[in-house]
DNA sequence: AAAAATTAGTTGCATTTGTCCACTATCCGA
DNA sequence: TCGGATAGTGGACAAATGCAACTAATTTTT
């Protein structure tokens, strides 16, 4: 019943992973892998492919004009310095524009681009198709529930941070 | 204290993320990255932190003598030559031994040394204990039903590849 | 009002990580 | 026995990450 026949002692499916099997850590950092590829292949050629933050820098933007980096990287989880390197990149292909903020010429305001808004607009479709396909597994309930707790997990960390 | 109402036109609470705030693919990869810190800090100076699948490489090994590589990597969702390097790693560290299988000259068979089973048990309650504590703002049956439901998702996604 | 402490952003660097590809050795099936 | 598939290795390379030092601007303190 066990022993699958060539793949040694040990294949896929009947393997032991010890107490990682009741750990959460382990699911969350394991999808995140699988989700996180399956999401460059659908976003492929995109200019907001690869990597986080781009994709939520992008809906920030667009969503709340003037925003600060350092209030993205807050959101995102990284540091000023990954931040900046994330806005240069957008900048560059014309995604959002840099300004000083008026009332703070420490800082600066980011704005979206036409081309930022028009990718907003796409990018928006394909992230929430890709994030439903990919838990598709999931029934409807499911989904909501996790998604509610996770939500709720994620809220929690940004405010201790 | 984060934010105060000065900081710019949105700050990090009332900020607008988009279709990002249904979708569960941006929580599995927000909450990855700040679950993989904390367990970073957790495990720091274990020769088993850093880097997703020491951990779960460590315990295959323990609990599947014999096993091949080319298995973890499936579980781990590595190719063969990352956990080529990962074995590398873990040999030089006397955390487990190669032998040649004995049924395939082609492939490996793993095993767990006296020094890797020691730091099995160790990392087995650290584990334990950092995913319960990072969760732990979930209740119990939250944190049940999400585990549930993720182990489901993440066995599909093995059986896929 | 001057000095000190904070904060925003930039830059360089070292480290890590993953990916792709080619290459060898071995095994299996026709 | 030949050809195709599989296991592992090694190199090259692109990206991402994190750290620390640095400038500039603002705020706080005295």
């Amino acid at each position: 019943m066990t022993t699958p026949t060539k793949n040694g002692p040990a294949s896929v499916k009947d393997i032991d992973i010890d107490v990682l099997e009741d750990t959460l850590s382990f699911y969350i950092r394991s999808l995140n892998i699988a989700v996180s590829r399956d999401l460059d292949e659908k976003l492929e050629g995109l200019d907001v492919a690869q990597g986080t933050g781009k994709i939520t820098t992008l809906f920030l933007v667009d969503g709340n004009p003037g925003i600060r980096p350092s209030t993205i990287a807050q959101v995102i989880l990284k540091d000023r310095s990954a931040m900046g390197r994330l806005v240069d990149q957008m900048e560059e292909h014309g995604l959002l524009q840099r300004k000083i903020a008026p009332e703070d010429s420490r800082a600066q305001a980011l704005y979206i681009t036409d081309r930022g808004a028009l990718l907003a607009v796409h990018v928006r479709r394909l992230v929430t198709l890709q994030s439903r396909e990919f838990f598709s597994d999931m029934t409807d309930e499911e989904h909501d529930v996790v998604l509610d707790i996770l939500r709720r997990t994620y809220r929690r960390i940004l405010e201790r941070s």
